[in-house]
DNA sequence: CCAAAAAATACAAACGTTTTCATTTCGGCG
DNA sequence: CGCCGAAATGAAAACGTTTGTATTTTTTGG
């Protein structure tokens, strides 16, 4: 009773090198293509046994279930679209990417990027929407985006998931880090220090437009004012001499601050290499305090206040995925806290 | 001669909050959809007219294209995989995703990122291999395959690009940066500085266990070597103190070295830090050369070896789609060539 | 002005799944 | 042993495109 060849490919010796599809693993497992896809979504309607054989076929002719295919049956795009801003390969933003992905990729969804540099792309892409009908869901990290573009990007029928974003009315939920926390925190630890010559270092507001500059810039300064103590500001203008520029603005001030507070580590690390070169040891004259705690924070020994942005974008992840799969509604804010990370570059203010 | 409501929707009034498909735009423009779809896809073949008045009604619906349903008539998956290893959100890694998404989104394709952490994970992958009929192509980038993995995966038949990877048969192209140029542009800026106590610091290679690493540092010592030359190494632990326990090795040499060259940037800027702090200026008293070029380099004004890896990731990336799109074959390997930036953490050895 | 070629458009058949509904098989129990 | 309900499986339609072929329209040139 010799079985008889399988009934698509002629010879049966050959190899498919072709990808074989649903068609296939069933004419081999000799049971119908019904039984295979859900052998493959819904084990449980299958018999054991007969699930077992069409994995061990699928596995003998290395089917996969086509991606493609199955989205278009179900509707489903099986894509979430990430709309970031400027470049994405610094700390922060690659952090979001990471969780953000993780969580996606386990859940079998694929994170599409969209990068959007220029005011011509950013037209381009409000205008024709190319996510529309593409991504099951659209999260928007670090990118501020206005009224006109919110009300056309919701016209698509998806969940709109802001990640460190002012929280707009159509998004279906946000996660946030606490800058203001986060500001406060750092302000407090200078001022128990004995700190009351205060100097914060922010970036050129024109530059980087996003409102967590703005939140963390007041809300030290509104701290600092409640106890009695009003900090310098200045600005490091962007540039390649941004750093000598910063340290010549500094040096140039009338009275030299016994501690600075920097709106990022990436001012931050820099600025106390300089001063360390133009004879102000750290933390013993100066105290510096960074925000972030991004790469080189911890080998630098770098007093700051960190984030966890791969936790936050996870549990974006995890909220953008309960709306897709239409679990319970998450809660529709979350703030993440900030933490104080002290280390070496700061201490207690020296009598003078 | 009233125009009949299209046919689908029964009241003409009702806007389609539900998304167009390419019939009702047809339907509206009173075109078949071949001649739909050939306004987007292959736009030469229809009359100017006919096209301007399809796309004026696609926007009208907020029509686009379902990218599932084109990926499986085509049979293109319109996805390309990204094999990474260990954590995306390391400044090489993020660049090599910015430079690869940058081109393939502008050519229509997603990026879809998998990321190997675990060894099972790894076994998992290439067991099941789900990247097979979903993706158009696979890059791989800073991720040691070896042989029996690229045999299985080079079973799905398309192509396999290799960034910052060893070449191996089996890949279609290969995009490297010269490390080995790298590490001696770096050992020759340091001799014709008149540095003869050469110190390398490398990380712990059952970390690290990709191969460049191996290259840099053999590179170095070999041209060091060559000068007549004998740098000592030493290695930096893995480790929440891996600075402490580094410059604690470096303190203990019998002879301290006149320059000490780094295997990457992340060891060289907080070990400039440690230097100060112990009382060594840089570079008066020691040189301090990185590799790499990354984030805080220049602001912190260390001399190292430039790479480039978004244009590396974008030239494996056109690479990419040449060989999807079939065009020419591009040429198989490429080596990037590394850069020496000069900047103030090294200067001319002191007589002494 | 007409025929023939070229250009533009339409028709219809896939692509590989998922899923509803119908059918078969199985196990339990009277 | 036979019946019934439940479990397992199968048949077939549909998802929204692309594209080969057929048809219609337009252009061209004698």
């Amino acid at each position: 009773m010799a079985t008889p060849p399988q009934r698509r490919h002629p010879a049966t010796t050959k190899e498919p090198t072709t990808t074989a599809t649903i068609q296939d693993v069933a004419n081999r497992a000799k049971v119908s293509i019904s039984t295979v896809s859900r052998s493959f979504t819904r084990p449980d309607l299958v018999s054991p046994k007969t699930r077992a054989k069409v994995l061990a076929v699928a596995d003998e002719l290395n089917f996969s279930i086509s991606r493609s295919a199955a989205a278009l049956k179900t509707g489903q795009s099986l894509r979430i679209a990430l709309l970031v801003s400027n470049h994405i390969s610094n700390w922060f933003a690659a952090s979001v990417i990471e969780g953000l992905n993780a969580e996606f990729s386990a859940a079998g969804y694929d994170l599409s990027i969209i990068q959007i540099d220029s005011r011509q792309q950013r037209r381009e892409f409000f205008d024709t929407l190319p996510v529309r009908r593409n991504a099951d869901a659209v999260v928007i990290a670090s990118f501020d985006i206005d009224e006109e573009e919110i009300k056309r990007l919701s016209s698509i029928d998806v969940p709109i998931i802001g990640v460190n974003s002012v929280l707009q009315s159509s998004f279906s939920a946000t996660v946030n880090i606490d800058d203001h926390q986060g500001s406060i925190l750092a302000a407090r630890h200078l001022i128990q220090l004995g700190h009351r010559h205060i100097l914060y270092v922010r970036t050129n507001p024109a530059q980087s437009l996003h409102f967590s500059v703005q939140e963390r810039i007041e809300s030290f300064l509104g701290y600092c004012r409640g106890q009695g103590i009003e900090p310098t500001v200045v600005t490091a203008e962007e540039g390649t001499y941004r750093i000598d520029n910063l340290i010549t603005q500094i040096l140039s001030l009338p009275e030299m601050p016994t501690a600075i507070a920097c709106q990022e580590d990436g001012l931050a690390i820099p600025l106390i290499f300089q001063l360390e070169r133009n004879g102000f040891s750290v933390p013993s004259d100066i105290s510096v305090i960074g925000y972030d705690d991004s790469t080189y924070a911890h080998d630098v020994g770098l007093t700051t206040i960190r984030q966890l942005p791969i936790d936050m974008a996870r549990s974006a992840a995890r909220k953008t995925l309960d709306l897709i799969e239409g679990h319970t509604p998450p809660k529709r804010n979350e703030v993440f806290p900030a933490h104080l990370v002290v280390r070496s570059s700061t201490s207690r203010v020296e009598d003078r």
